[in-house]
RNA sequence: GGGAGUGUGCCCGAGUGGUUAAUGGGGACGGGCUGUAAACCCGUUGGCUAUGCCUACUAAGGUUCGAAUCCUUACGCUCCCA
């Protein structure tokens, strides 16, 4: 194995806490490889780019040799996590987890290394624990502990309900900890308390602790508030090539290193000399930010996509060359049509209000061609196999029903 | 249980009887510029085949020639006391 410290230069690049980071020192020193453990919460079938953050670094310690055992928490997740949540979650079904923990696996193996992973489903061990397990390990935390948690704080304060059994995430989530033997244990920073409940609970059944590391949360594409599905800035795993291309290109200069570090597949050496050259002026962010638009593209389409997402967008973005491949629209073309309504119909307008302000506003055009303001007749017959365009980005092409 | 507020368009927020589809900001969309970044400039932001008509200021009633503005009730939210 590498040396200790080169190890800790590319562990501790984007970490954002590490406790203790002289225990991990330690462990490394060892010289064996570590025990690395994520457990993910299998409540949402999408997968972002923000989620692909703790996984990218577990590939990182897969790449020093070390060993990642991921634990779906499909008994956990009858819990839910209290996590960052100011009200009891909702209990998924079984088959909801089923799901959704597959779909997660089918995305995660995309980031990691198959060859040094172990992935467990901690309803294993949790769903058959007996009363007496049970009491053993409840035993080991007081509620004192429990209710520092932010979370439970706030909540208490502020006289919310905590059900009973939300006390029992954090302990499930240390017991997984002492199921599999953890020597690190990874999370987004949120999961810091989790973690440190797992850390406590090792401790005191006499074994050597784990390390808690975290990681940032990935900040959207907006560049401020935290990738999230419902902020609707985030970078699905599943996007296409080209939107995936596309919604990296529109990202704040200023995120362009903070994305490579915490997302992309890039090394620590590479990032830290981009970030370098960026800071002086050596590098070109467009090119840096195509760059990481082409890592991201090859890593989750395969490798060459990248390239041609990047032709496809020149074609389409810079070049303004309309697509290849333009959606047909059959619809009825009468004597003459009335084009706001055909606007609606479409989908480019809400109605045909609002498609009559796109034509004045001069974003309609047909053929190419900017249609003048107030413009809302047109010929039927010149329309069939024309292209209709609103904006740059939407094009359709409308056929004689 | 008692008391005090408050509810406006996608969001925030002006407006306290009369040229009001309702000031302003954010966001969004369109145009220019361009690197689908930032910054900047301009335009649009209730519906309707439309120099007009219709529906709108939580909801339902009421007062008035006239209401987002006043009154009543309901619902939602906030705060204080017990």
């Amino acid at each position: 194995m590498i040396p200790v410290e080169e190890q800790l230069r590319v562990i501790t690049s984007g970490a954002q806490n590490i406790v203790p980071l002289e225990d991990l020192r330690k462990k490394l020193e060892q010289d064996r490889p570590l025990n690395i453990k994520l457990g993910v919460d299998p409540t949402s079938p999408d997968l972002h780019l923000g989620h692909a953050v703790p996984l990218r670094k577990m590939r990182q310690f897969q790449d020093l040799g070390h060993h990642v055992t991921l634990i779906i928490g499909d008994g956990t997740a009858l819990i839910g996590d209290p996590s960052g949540k100011n009200t009891t979650r909702p209990q998924l079904s079984s088959e909801q987890i089923a799901q959704n923990a597959q779909t997660y696996v089918d995305q995660a193996v995309k980031i990691l290394d198959p060859e040094k992973l172990t992935i467990c489903h901690n309803a294993e061990w949790i769903l058959s624990m007996d009363l007496k397990k049970l009491l053993e390990v409840c035993s080991r935390f007081t509620v004192a502990r429990i209710l520092e948690r932010d979370d439970f704080t706030k909540r208490y304060n502020a006289k919310t309900p905590i059900a009973l059994h939300e006390f029992l995430y954090p302990v499930m989530q240390a017991y997984d900890s002492v199921v599999i033997k953890a020597d690190v244990e990874m999370g987004g920073n949120d999961q810091l308390f989790n973690l440190l409940a797992g850390r406590e609970l090792m401790e005191k059944m006499g074994m050597e602790p784990q390390i808690c590391l975290t990681m940032p949360l990935l900040e959207g594409i907006d560049g401020v508030r935290k990738m999230s599905k419902s902020y609707g800035n985030y970078i699905g795993l599943t996007d296409s090539v080209d939107d995936m291309f596309g919604k990296t290109m529109s990202i704040p200069d200023e995120m362009i290193v903070r994305y490579m570090r915490l997302a992309s597949p890039l090394s620590v050496d590479e990032v830290d000399a981009i970030e370098q050259g960026l800071a002086d002026g050596s590098c070109d962010p467009n090119a840096e930010k195509r760059h990481l638009a082409r890592a991201l593209c090859d890593m989750y389409h395969g490798a060459g996509e990248g390239e041609a997402a990047e032709e496809r967008f020149n074609s389409r973005f810079r070049d303004h060359e309309m697509p290849e491949n333009i959606a047909e629209h059959p619809c009825e073309l009468g004597e003459t049509v009335y084009l706001p309504a055909l606007l609606k119909e479409v989908g480019f307008a809400g109605s045909s209000s609002e498609g009559r302000r796109l034509i004045d506003g001069g974003g309609v055009k047909l053929n190419g061609e900017a249609l003048p303001g107030g413009t809302y007749e047109v010929e039927g017959a010149s329309l069939d196999g024309a292209v209709l365009q609103a904006g740059r980005l939407r094009y359709v092409r409308i056929v004689r029903k």
